[in-house]
DNA sequence: CTGAAAGCGCTTACAG
DNA sequence: CTGAAAGCGCTTACAG
């Protein structure tokens, strides 16, 4: 059914028809009679006008791209989540596209939504912190970088400054276990920008508490690999007193691996953590947590959003930090 | 930068910028030259089509929906993600969609995502089982339920068989521990079908072993709720030798009620629960799991899809019953 | 081998 | 108060 059929029905014109369609009918004094007889056949046809049809004509697509690194992380599915539902409410569509870490299938996501003419792109880039990608195939999309960092001065961003929240988060676990002498480093993806920063912050702490530090570094955010390195790791170092791992799903895989080598958690090992700590209830030890405040971020990249959308000539985008929040389980 | 002006710039028509960027060039022997001339405009000035106008004038807009009941639920993510790479795989764009288990809300969702022409729908549902919302709406827009069940015949399915598997799994529970007499099974959502089924799963179980059961309903799949509903439960009730539960969140709401109450989880419980075991290395008890195939379920949404879009008039929809896998937790 | 022309389904000045 | 007409950015017969 289209605006065209329906104007025939309705023996009136498309101009009409458009009117009614989208609640300009008054606006535009139509005919209350007119108004009944086209409203009643849009509801009885269930008429919903092309989208594609509608946006190409008025030069606007009403839909805003997000581009994520993992679905399966807790904290993304949660902005994800809330993000559309602020999209909705202000008559966007959020497309949301994984890039699953790998950088070629986030130039293809992006590739794919700047095709489809996105509004506003947010992403959460796995390239490199020097990538070109985005200054070169961006054209005119507002591009605002969440989370992950980039080194270009184009787009807005929303991120959170891991250096610090890293130092303060291995603060708090010197300051939960006073005794602490030999700590873990147990990070991924040792390459990313993020990584870099967040051993920064740890050492920066680490410096001013007279501690043995040790670093490893899985493949990959996944349990299993982290389980793995840590297993192995076990065969030559003795237990440490306390871990610091830039991941909920590391420490997952810290906890398997604990498990694996002694049958049990040792209970007195302190360890700190960036994630999410709802699913701690069941850890016996003394757990700090680096956590997302996700509502500030959602709100901060609907902020951004908005003030690309209605001004999109910006002398210089500007970057907005959101800080973590610490938290602890089983500390006193 | 459109079609038009990069025709302008290599001095052709549109048609010929059309074929060499749809990669009909050679199809249409245009003249090497000409290809070369026009790409390497297509580079310098990175164009990509418009994929609105494209679509439109084919009469495709590449596009999938997908509506799910809850973005932080790790089963419907992993679905979620895994689709959209084989959509995007296929040349699809997936536009995914969170109903937050509300009526009005996925309602929503659906109008715009058949303003936006999406080639199907895949939806979980959280309408009730006899709604006739999609009946009236979809048009000719192929339907695909999966997870959730409708009463009506139009629309593929791609489901699982809630009672059976929840037969399956209470069978299972008995087995593992043999000495139970109380159970108390919780659940959620009391009016949901899906509710039902899991429930005459497990009673048609419970009836062959003599054991007690109790009943509890949590308003929603939420761990909070659960944690109150049961906290409240053991106020009046002993504790149980086993607990039943329809979710993974259900269960951490019962460990956190558990922690609550008796300031540590009675080992000796066994906890039968719908959901992937993945987060349970940390529980003492004995778990017996019931988790989905995602790839299984995945792979027949796909086929769904691609079946629909081949021969969109079909006589008898079908229905595709994809059964749970048991696994279990500190099973000896 | 290449171009002029029609048309996808809408919206919106503009004219009456 | 309503309609004829142009045009959004593409693709694709069709003609040459």
């Amino acid at each position: 059914m289209k605006l065209d059929e329906l104007a025939k029905l309705a023996g009136v014109s498309r101009t009409t028809v458009s009117y009614v369609v989208n609640g300009k009918a008054k606006e535009y004094r139509v005919s209350d009679k007119t108004i009944e007889k086209v409203s009643a056949l849009i509801k009885q046809y269930n008429f919903k006008p092309n989208a594609m049809a509608a946006g190409l004509r008025v030069g606007r697509t009403n839909t805003i791209g997000l581009i994520i690194p993992d679905f399966e992380n807790m904290s993304y599915a949660r902005i994800a989540n809330h993000l559309e539902n602020r999209c909705r409410e202000r008559g966007y569509q959020l497309i949301i596209a994984c890039s699953n870490d790998n950088p070629e299938n986030e130039m293809n996501c992006a590739t794919n939504l700047f095709q489809r003419r996105v509004e506003a792109l947010i992403v959460s880039t796995s390239l490199p912190v020097d990538s070109t990608f985005y200054q070169e195939n961006c054209g005119e999309t507002p591009l605002i970088y969440f989370d992950r960092r980039s080194n270009s001065e184009q787009g807005m961003k929303v991120l959170s400054d891991d250096e610090n929240d890293a130092y303060l988060l291995a603060e708090k676990l010197f300051s939960v276990q006073d005794n602490i002498k030999n700590v873990l480093f147990l990070g991924a993806v040792a390459d990313l920008d993020m990584s870099h920063h967040r051993q920064q912050g740890f050492e920066r702490s680490a410096a001013r508490h007279n501690v043995n530090v040790e670093y490893l570094y899985a493949n990959r955010f996944h349990k299993y690999e982290a389980t793995e390195a840590f297993v192995d790791w076990l065969q030559n170092n003795p237990l440490p007193d306390a871990i610091f791992v830039t991941s909920l799903t590391l420490m997952q895989g810290v906890f398997a691996a604990l498990l694996k080598v002694f049958k049990h958690i040792p209970e007195d090992m302190v360890i700190a953590t960036f994630g999410n700590h709802e699913m701690l209830d069941l850890v016996p030890n003394k757990v700090v947590c680096s956590v997302q405040h996700h509502d500030k971020i959602v709100e901060a990249l609907l902020r951004s959003v908005e003030f690309k959308l209605k001004r999109k000539k910006l002398q210089y985008d500007q970057e907005e930090v959101i800080p973590r929040q610490i938290l602890c389980n089983n500390c006193e």
